[in-house]
DNA sequence: ATAATTTACTTTTAAAATGCAAGTGAATTT
DNA sequence: AAATTCACTTGCATTTTAAAAGTAAATTAT
């Protein structure tokens, strides 16, 4: 893995260095929201990601701990992605990237979750992360 | 300016065909959390943005309506970037990606922002969006 | 048992974005 | 009048991304 090197001691700018692009959030998205788990349901996702960059971001997520890759449980062969409880700490940001989007975007968030956020998010975050924390991964 | 094609119906896919980069949203942090409101400003700040990027990615915000820009009132021949309704409404973007980033970056969020984010984030957001609004822009 | 398919990639090549340096022209300052 | 500042634009090298094809191991189908 290429290093990142951070611009500035600013911490969105830190952030932006980790996940400012196209997709890698969004590999982090189908984790949070749709329990995705692997390679192949990553790749299968609407927006289209090439193989070689999700194979690039998922090295990326790894190596800076955001997800755990584990020989899946089903033998299939298959490798499972999971969050570790730091890409779990992204579960606000992604939310709030959803609900700015949903304003603008007809399709919108799933009217449950974006009333939720919006009588408590508090609550809904924690419940979402909790519901996360319990597929249980080191990291 | 090229046209952004949305790549899914997805809220958060939506957002990132925007600001998945290294460079927009540092722009509008800049506005919004230090006043910054010309060019010169924003080629000054500690991530070195280059002089072409910067260009394009006013263009690009001004496009889609998240900025204005205005001939300054001081008549020095600069121009004025402010931000619209709709610039504005990415305040709690910003702030949500700057906490994340201040939990694991040194240096971290202004302590009082921090602080009042965490104590009331609803009121501490509206406070600074209508600071931002009342330097009055059309959009 | 053999062949075809699936999974998780890697490699190659082309296209696009970014970074760096230099240049431009209008306005401002000296 | 000359030098400087401001807000860019242009050109070019480097890096990143995209698209397509290839690969090897494992699984499923025949």
């Amino acid at each position: 893995m290429k290093e990142i090197k951070h611009r500035s001691g600013c911490p969105v700018s830190y952030t932006l260095d980790f996940f400012g692009d196209k997709w890698s959030l969004l590999i982090l998205r189908d984790m949070m929201l749709f329990g995705k788990t692997t390679y192949g349901e990553f790749q299968s996702s609407a927006e289209k990601i090439a193989t070689n960059i999700l194979a690039d971001r998922l090295s990326m997520l790894e190596h800076y701990g955001f997800v755990n890759k584990q020989v899946g449980t089903d033998k299939k062969s298959k490798f499972s992605y999971t969050l570790t409880e730091k890409g779990i700490s992204l579960v606000p940001v992604i939310l709030e990237i959803g609900l700015w989007g949903a304003q603008f975007h007809p399709p919108g968030l799933n009217p449950e979750l974006k009333a939720a956020l919006q009588n408590d998010r508090q609550d809904t975050i924690q419940a979402i992360q909790e519901k996360l924390r319990s597929k249980l991964q080191p990291g």
